[in-house]
DNA sequence: AGCGTGATCTTT
DNA sequence: AAGATCACGCTG
């Protein structure tokens, strides 16, 4: 598995959401457990002008991470239950991020099936709050990087833009109309859920 | 379709 | 200090 590079990273915000489509995710836990999934599923946030952003209306100590350099990993809790993954974007200082809503489970899907207490595999992580539990992610993660030994991306092809949904993102109330929901077309481990 | 669950942010 | 909101997931 080839790692992605720093430069990956460093595209806008919703080019980013789409060249992340196929790709391979990857947490390398400390006794060496690997879990990999294929990024199915995207959605683009910015800071600037998009009001369903943490970070619109400036920096707080919740959304700090977003304004890291491209490539560091922003991890926050919501709904009283969930943690949500997303991958920082844009310039240092500049606020931007792009969410990982599904993964398709390609390796240590014991592990995440344990986790999940679930043994089916087309709901394992086909959810933002289900693939953080999947992979143990929580708040200890916020703030860390893809650039060390236990994040990383890996390359893959990319996915054709015939093969690429757009639409609307899910779960949101504002800026409704920004189409920065990105996934692959047919694959079974996107999320059922639908735009506001 | 309805609700749990708790941090964060806005408004008083 | 109180109230609203929330980048969700599960039951029914």
């Amino acid at each position: 598995m080839v790692r992605v590079q720093r430069q990956f990273f460093e595209i806008p915000t919703v080019e980013l959401a789409e060249k992340l489509l196929g790709k391979l995710f990857a947490r390398v836990l400390p006794d060496g457990t690997v879990l990999r999934g294929k990024i199915v599923e995207t959605e683009a946030y910015l800071g600037n002008g998009d009001e369903a952003c943490h970070a619109w209306r400036g920096k707080t100590a919740r959304n700090s991470s977003m304004f890291c350099m491209p490539g560091t990993i922003y991890v926050y809790f919501t709904y009283g239950n969930h943690y949500m993954l997303n991958i920082v974007s844009e310039p240092e200082n500049m606020a931007g991020a792009v969410l990982i809503r599904a993964l398709e489970p390609l390796e240590g899907i014991s592990f995440m099936q344990r986790q999940r207490g679930i043994n089916t595999l087309t709901s394992l992580m086909s959810g933002p709050g289900k693939l953080t539990k999947a992979m143990a992610i929580g708040p200890e993660c916020d703030g860390r990087n893809l650039f060390g030994n236990e994040f990383l991306i890996e390359e893959s092809p990319d996915i054709p833009a015939e093969q690429i949904g757009t639409g609307r993102r899910i779960g949101i109330s504002r800026s409704l109309e920004l189409p920065w929901r990105k996934f692959i077309l047919g694959n079974p481990h996107v999320s059922k859920g639908k735009p506001s």
